[in-house]
DNA sequence: TTGTACGCGTTATCAT
DNA sequence: ATGATAACGCGTACAA
């Protein structure tokens, strides 16, 4: 297999390498004819530019990477397809790496950035416990998206941060319940051991909401996931579930602080004999797509994914390239009302 | 923030730049100490290798692709976290792109191997309507993942392949509900326009299944998912079910290509009125994690996933160190009789 | 409008 | 064991 290279095309078209170079990066002071006939070769013979010489050049590849951290997959997944279609409109390559629970996501993007010289980062999920010191080694722009709540001490200036209020949106859900009548509301919380991670504010959000409407709490109530487990996956909700039922405290209503934490935990709920919405009613929070197709539909917390993403790849782009400053957007999320939460039973 | 390159550690260290070279490629004729001095100065003006000139130089990267086509995500993401990782344990970087439906696979690999250098792709889902001389052009390896049937005319030689086999394992699916005692079994596929899509290899082991018990193939009970939707979305699914349920035909049990269409289509049952079980069986293909948290829990095909998805990095690893050739691997699905599909009511 | 020549940061070859 | 230097393929300043 012969891969040519510009010179290649240059010698083939006889002509020198920069005019060759001229045509395929849209140069104007080129003559149309030459254009047209060396990228009539370059078709011809299957020519394309080596983009780590170009990047060489350049001294910055036309690259961005996302960084995922925590959380379910099938949250991400979409937000991450449309960041993708969002970089290929852009003619940006995209570098995609997981990070595991226990990875400083900072301290990779850092490697990543210099390896590859990256133009920028985008953090989906994960958490914010870094300093601001090391977060200005970070010489390229970053976009936090959904990420829990970034210190206030650090420079508004430094970074970008796309999102809902997790706390005011998870208050908002726990209001629901209550004005349906619930007051003994159990929740389901997976959370990173430091820090305002996502789940500490929709925890936080749960507080907020029953110290509102003057009811205590009940740590008998309140829920853990096991350090050990993927937080946020639908086994984690189904044991946790379990765990709340052998700790025979009762409850009204169950809020899961994830959609794939609800579902599993209807689950065990369903093997202890109890019907949802009947006996135990139950919402999550994400309102990914899945929420609306199992039976009961879920009733949940539903954060503009599209529009999040999308924004997300858009503003780091536009930074990118000088077009905006650093933003702190902050999405309204929706409250979907579904069929797996209905009002207190009063005859109980 | 400045950026040392090799020649400014050369001169930090008073040595010449290959020196420095092998120092970090761990090359074996340096002086210990040497090394220790130069990577000490690393360290301490945190020199990252250029990763842009090591692949110029290489002539290639050490990276691989992966392009995922079609199907839905749920199914997806947990191979390519899987796929990721090993990535991370070789060195390698993994590039990630998402192919429209309507786009060519194979084109897009073509295009990335010579942009990026790559070494190797991973091809996930898709399909494969591809002239032994279009896969002749790709100068890296590559392994087919959870693909359709490839043309029996295209050498083996040429790529690796693995999978399930789609025929029989859909085909024992429809064997076991035809066990349960159905007769009528209704079925809900997403097929891509042309080839031998995993969609299609479903189908033609549903229309088996039925040829062998003597069952005459109802085509009111072939229902395709419309052309115009994403293939295996819990939407086309429910969609799916509406118009199966409009067109009148009777069916005792509904047979859905994806799990994730099979979920949607459970959907549409509960809003017409009908159970499952009770009313219509119900069964999925895939075996993801959300089959077995629904309730009912889905009765559903497993594909093993991890041992998938494991097995084709590491083929691609081997096969690109020359330490293997290529592979066509069978791997043997798990049928998971669960809730959502029972022996037909004699009663009826 | 076009061609020549240099440099981007690295590795490999060849001297020393 | 170490250093000088030639590539790798491309973009671009500069000359023509």
């Amino acid at each position: 297999m012969f891969e040519p290279t510009i010179k290649d095309i240059a010698r083939l078209c006889g002509v020198g390498v920069s005019t060759v170079s001229r045509a395929i990066n849209n140069h104007p002071d080129i003559n149309p004819e030459t254009k047209e006939k060396i990228l009539r070769t370059i078709e011809e013979y299957g020519y394309v530019p080596n983009n780590s010489a170009r990047n060489l050049k350049r001294s910055d590849a036309k690259a961005i990477a996302v960084l995922v951290k925590g959380m379910s997959n099938l949250f991400f997944a979409n937000m991450i397809e449309i960041i993708e279609g969002e970089c290929k409109k852009k003619h940006y390559s995209m570098e995609l790496s997981y990070i595991e629970a226990d990875e400083d996501e900072v301290d990779m993007a850092q490697r990543l950035v210099k390896e590859k010289r990256l133009r920028g980062i985008i953090f989906l999920g994960g958490m914010f416990a870094h300093s601001e010191e090391k977060l200005k080694k970070l010489s390229v722009p970053f976009v936090f998206s959904t990420a829990g709540a970034i210190p206030e001490n650090i420079s508004k200036s430094l970074y970008s941060n796309i999102g809902v209020d997790d706390r005011r949106e998870s208050r908002r859900m726990v209001d629901y319940l209550i004005g349906l009548g619930h007051r003994r509301i159990a929740i389901i919380v997976a959370e990173a051991e430091e820090g305002q991670s996502i789940g500490r504010l929709r925890l936080e959000g749960y507080y907020d909401a029953l110290r509102e409407s003057g009811i205590e709490v009940n740590p008998g109530l309140v829920c853990h996931v096991s350090q050990k487990m993927i937080p946020f996956s639908m086994e984690s909700g189904y044991l946790a579930a379990k765990k709340l039922l052998a700790g025979g405290e009762e409850f009204t209503a169950l809020y899961a602080v994830a959609d794939t934490l609800a579902i599993g935990a209807e689950r065990a709920l369903y093997e202890a004999g109890l019907s949802v919405p009947d006996d135990v009613s139950v919402s999550g929070y994400d309102g990914i797509e899945l929420a609306n197709y199992i039976t009961p539909s879920l009733t949940t917390v539903r954060q503009p994914i599209e529009k999040m993403a999308r924004e997300t790849a858009r503003l780091l782009f536009d930074i990118i390239s000088g077009k905006r400053q650093h933003q702190h957007i902050v999405y309204e999320a929706e409250l979907l009302e579904r069929e797996s939460a209905k009002a207190v039973d009063l005859r109980k």
